[in-house]
DNA sequence: TTTCATGTGTTGTATAAACAACGATTCGAA
DNA sequence: TTCGAATCGTTGTTTATACAACACATGAAA
């Protein structure tokens, strides 16, 4: 529990590569941002980027995994429940997120967007599987985290195809009791 | 002229501190601003701010004059001929950036600000006088600046005090004559 | 085809900045 | 008054970053 805590230098230089390149994404499409566009902007040395970030693939990763973070607001779910509650905020979360994303253009990266999306909805929803059901059935949260993952993320693409004619909370609810039936499920098996 | 290209660490650190205090300048008046304050705000280390000036009155005083050239856009000036044009730009821009001023509170600090403000307007206006000029009467230069930097400031502060009823312009306009007189006599003399 | 320009990714060395520690002030509360 | 906490200003050591240079890839113009 005691981590070093981390050099300024490095919490600084992060922030500055990924604010500019979260800046340049609403001016450029994805494609057309160059690592030395990023650097410019943060004002640090090409060179430097590489010691943080593998390429710019990497970054577009931890950059879109931060603020879809920031946009979930994780601290408050990490000590909930995975309540009906808790399912409404999420999906309003992944809404917004790609709200937010569809004003930019990242043509033809859409399926790694949706992997990275996909990738932390598991990490949340595995968490909060945890807290509430102990490391006993540890394979069987890992995959009712994937499905739920998978779910959640295609109920979303599903409203953005609809296009967006109901609101978030009134899209999702329906589904919700058989969404938590699967997590009752669980339980009985303790 | 071959200047040897400063470091891009210096250049972003001093910008980091110089925007952190510009921030926290609109939110808290000079007096409660602390040195952590800055550091924090900027992600620097205290150490570094004292590596860069010399305490928090010499950014200050660093901090304004460069808001102040921005506001001047001294580029455009420095190439231009002290003219009729010239005077009202400059005018236009001290008050300008004293309105900006207004709205933060600088309590206790007006005589700082106004001496930045002078020292320079005088350097701007001796730059111009000598591109006009030469060096050959340069002691009359120097002083020809010293007494423009104080007039102009002086009429900024009389059209502050006039509510700001009129436009800048028009109220620089009818002293433009006698300040231009001032210039032509020294042309007389070469 | 060649050529030229621009971007990528990496490396060795120099240096700005982080860190930790220090004594000295300042200042408000006990 | 004394105490404690916060800020100031400084120093020696460690480390992240700048810089310059490199080979390689891509792509557009000649």
């Amino acid at each position: 529990m005691t981590q070093p805590k981390t050099d300024l230098r490095v919490l600084r230089t992060r922030k500055l590569i990924m604010d500019s390149f979260i800046e340049l994404s609403s001016k450029k499409e994805f494609k057309a941002i160059t690592v030395k566009d990023i650097t410019s902007e943060a004002m640090i040395n090409r060179a430097t980027f590489y010691y943080h970030f593998e390429d710019i693939y990497d970054l577009l990763e931890k950059a879109l995994s931060e603020v879809l973070l920031v946009n979930l607001n994780v601290d408050t779910y990490q000590n909930e429940e995975l309540n009906e509650e808790a399912f409404v905020c999420i999906f309003q979360a992944i809404t917004n997120f790609q709200k937010s994303l569809s004003t930019r253009c990242h043509r033809g990266y859409e399926d790694t967007i949706a992997r990275i999306i996909r990738d932390q909805l598991e990490i949340i929803f595995y968490k909060m599987l945890l807290k509430q059901n102990g490391t006993k059935e540890d394979e069987a949260l890992k995959m009712t985290a994937v499905i739920l993952s998978w779910g959640i993320y295609g109920a979303s693409v599903e409203w953005r195809n609809s296009s967006q004619e109901k609101h978030p909370e009134e899209f999702i609810k329906p589904t919700i009791p058989y969404l938590m039936a699967g997590i009752d499920f669980k339980r009985e098996e303790i």
